[in-house]
DNA sequence: GCATAGTTGACTAAATTACTCGGTCTTCCT
DNA sequence: AGGAAGACCGAGTAATTTAGTCAACTATGC
């Protein structure tokens, strides 16, 4: 799992727009304008979304986007994901089974490590809808509460 | 938090480190052989950690590094944060109350989102030993037996 | 048929990363 | 004493990645 700006500025578009679609399309224009970012690179991130199946568009006057789905419904981990595509966090191979990091016959010892850690923000982001974050209703918060 | 190929090596140095600890010490040399790494990108990696006490070293033949403390006291979060330095995940300004992502008055929404989840791989970082890397020993293991 | 707005792909500048090199200082061994 | 092993240090560089731009095209509504 990667975590660049390019994967928070998607994430941060795609809050503005789940808190600004209230029925009609949102223009990337308006999103620029809002989060302070350049139209030219929230196209860039938009498509990517688009083909992944988050967001829907509508061209023309009056078009843009909004949300494929529900804001409850939506990861963070998608987003992120959508943007970042390559995720590779081993640079061993990918696939399980695979030779790479292998050296003299046995698996190096990190291997393990890094796909588990991997998985563990996964898991978090996965955690975490549209919804929450733009109620700021994120999980430690009740951990750390007490 | 930030994982680069640089903390990926160090972990795969002072597991070896670990590994071949039998009350001598271990010169980059012989890590640099087992592990395939370059001698002088090595230096580079002990001499960060050296400065924050993770190991220590002797010089002249003979010489080389060990464990300052017991492989089960030393965590991944340590190596890792020793040899990535600045680990901001935001780039809001760092501390809390800061301005930065501020617009407009409001603090921007995915704000606590980063550093939740900066907290999140620290969290699980630091809950793993390099004793725990040697013997395969990681969290998830337990959970996904079931 | 013109203005709006998404769609595409190639391209570039800047930053970061990973890594090297040359040389120094210590310590041990003979 | 002096030579070799090995840590120590700082500057420097090559390559990759990232972030971001640009120009041209396509669809839609008025």
């Amino acid at each position: 799992m990667k975590l660049s700006t390019k994967g928070r500025y998607a994430v941060m578009a795609m809050t503005d727009l789940a808190g600004h679609a209230d029925r009609r399309a949102v223009s990337l224009a308006e999103i620029a304008e809002r989060q302070q970012l350049s139209v030219a690179y929230l196209e860039q991130l938009f498509a990517r979304m688009r083909r992944r199946g988050l967001v829907v568009s509508a061209r023309g006057p009056g078009g843009g986007y909004r949300l494929a789905r529900p804001a409850e419904e939506t990861t963070i981990a998608e987003v992120v994901t959508a943007v970042d595509e390559p995720l590779r966090a081993t640079r061993c191979g990918g696939h399980d089974g695979a030779i790479g990091c292998m050296r003299g016959g046995a698996k190096c010892l990190t291997h393990d490590l890094w796909e588990e850690t991997g998985r563990q923000i996964q898991d978090y982001l996965a955690s975490v809808s549209l919804a929450d974050v733009l109620s700021g209703r994120l999980r430690r918060e009740r951990a750390v509460a007490a």
